[in-house]
DNA sequence: CTAATGTTCAATAGATTTATTGAATACTGG
DNA sequence: CCAGTATTCAATAAATCTATTGAACATTAG
């Protein structure tokens, strides 16, 4: 028989349980890259910084608290969040962090200040216009995240090949670009180099998990890459950090 | 100047800092507590079963996770959730381990068949009887919750005085009690003795927190405490565990 | 002021978590 | 089968977390 106090214990524990899986910092970037795309172990400790059997163990944890599922690949083992819900989940718990705790907004201000880069924009309606397709929207994350899902219309042109194909963008229109989410930097440093350059770029703080989360929906494949073909790269070996 | 590595690791440590409060189930307790009302140390050291240092110290964890705020009052230091949204949040984290631990449904499971109460009710509905004041709605939580926020239209008649009040119920009608939510054993009890006593009585997961949450509307106050009057007590002291 | 009460602080031991290291295991291609 | 690669396991030390204890502090009543 479960006393009352028993059952109250249990359950406690049960949630915290979930909390633990994301109580340490290095997890938490795991489950927001694991929220652009699968996975393997190796991608995602090169991308976190960290050594593979460490990541591993990490691994091991957010599949004891059901946060992620694996599917073997051959050799290679493949993570992914285990429902959508966690992505959904994992949005939550960043705005209530971004409401409750002052540094989070006040570590984004001193990043992009730093990166003569905190002009307000309203993120509403730029998210409004991008739905509707008036601007030119670039996808800088690695094309293997843009395979996977992205937004509707997007252009994909990674981080690390915008230098060279630049000059294909149209000069006069208005470019807006988008990465991981909020906290991901491949947009900010993408709009630094594009306004080098003269264009007129804006950064969507909205990844494509957001964009989910919104209820809108995701393109998935190489169809909207317009300006080069898409590269074969080996499972996340080449990624950018 | 912020490098990029070194904003993301001081971001995700904001964001596993706020799930580190939640990462214990005695502090998991302690919020679910302090969804139902503001108390005092002493109350919830009380309530949680646990030694008021112990609790204190807990207290000081989930403040530093800005989820709790105080506020002196005399010799009291009364702890409450920061926000309405610590309180939304906190029901996101169990409806995500509801889905993704099978623990938590089979706890639940094996506690409510142990008291012969596992026959599930359309809870959708049964909201919808209780929003439209269909049915006679008991509120069983000590009358101090009552008097911070309760279900409009519901009848404050905590557990422990149940049994000397039972006759002052309308014998034909049916019965809706709810207590703090699905996790909360005091509506369990209340139903058991009230079958007990041939009335037609069903459990309304909801709390007041998931009903506010739904945004639906509390009342507070002892207006509706149309049985007895209200009783003076001292903050929190004599609660029911 | 002093006494009483509620809360916090400080020190401690035991438990848990974490990163590192090197070995063991699982799968593929030959 | 063997060799090579990806992942996991096991052992360890350092760091962190937790409950307990007793003392210190804050506020109110007298």
């Amino acid at each position: 028989m479960l006393s009352n106090r028993r059952y109250k214990d249990l359950i406690w524990e049960q949630f915290a349980r979930l909390a633990k899986g994301l109580a340490n910092p290095k997890r938490m970037e795991i489950l927001d890259l694991l929220a652009q795309s699968p996975r393997t172990v190796e991608a995602l400790a090169k991308l976190a910084g960290m050594a593979v059997a460490n990541t591993s163990q990490h691994l091991q944890v957010l599949k004891g608290a059901a946060l992620v599922v694996t599917e073997r690949q051959g050799t290679f083992v493949v993570y992914r969040l285990a429902t959508p819900e966690v992505n959904d989940f994992l949005g939550s718990l960043r705005r209530l962090a971004e409401t409750q705790l002052a540094e989070v907004s006040q570590l984004t201000r001193i990043f992009l200040k730093d990166r003569h880069l905190l002009e307000p924009v309203d993120q509403k309606a730029l998210l409004e216009r991008v739905r509707k397709g008036e601007v030119t929207v670039l996808d800088v994350r690695p094309n293997e995240e843009f395979q996977v899902g992205h937004i509707p219309g997007a252009l994909s042109v990674p981080l690390t090949e915008l230098k060279q194909r630049i000059a294909d963008l149209p000069a006069g229109e208005e470019i807006v670009a988008y990465c991981r989410g909020p906290y991901c930097v491949l947009a900010v440093e993408a709009i630094a180099l594009l306004r080098s350059r003269g264009f007129k770029a804006h950064r969507l703080e909205a990844g494509v998990s957001e964009w989910r989360t919104l209820g809108l929906q995701v393109a998935a494949g190489g169809d909207s890459t317009l300006i080069i073909p898409n590269r074969r790269t080996r499972s996340g070996a080449k990624e950018q950090a």
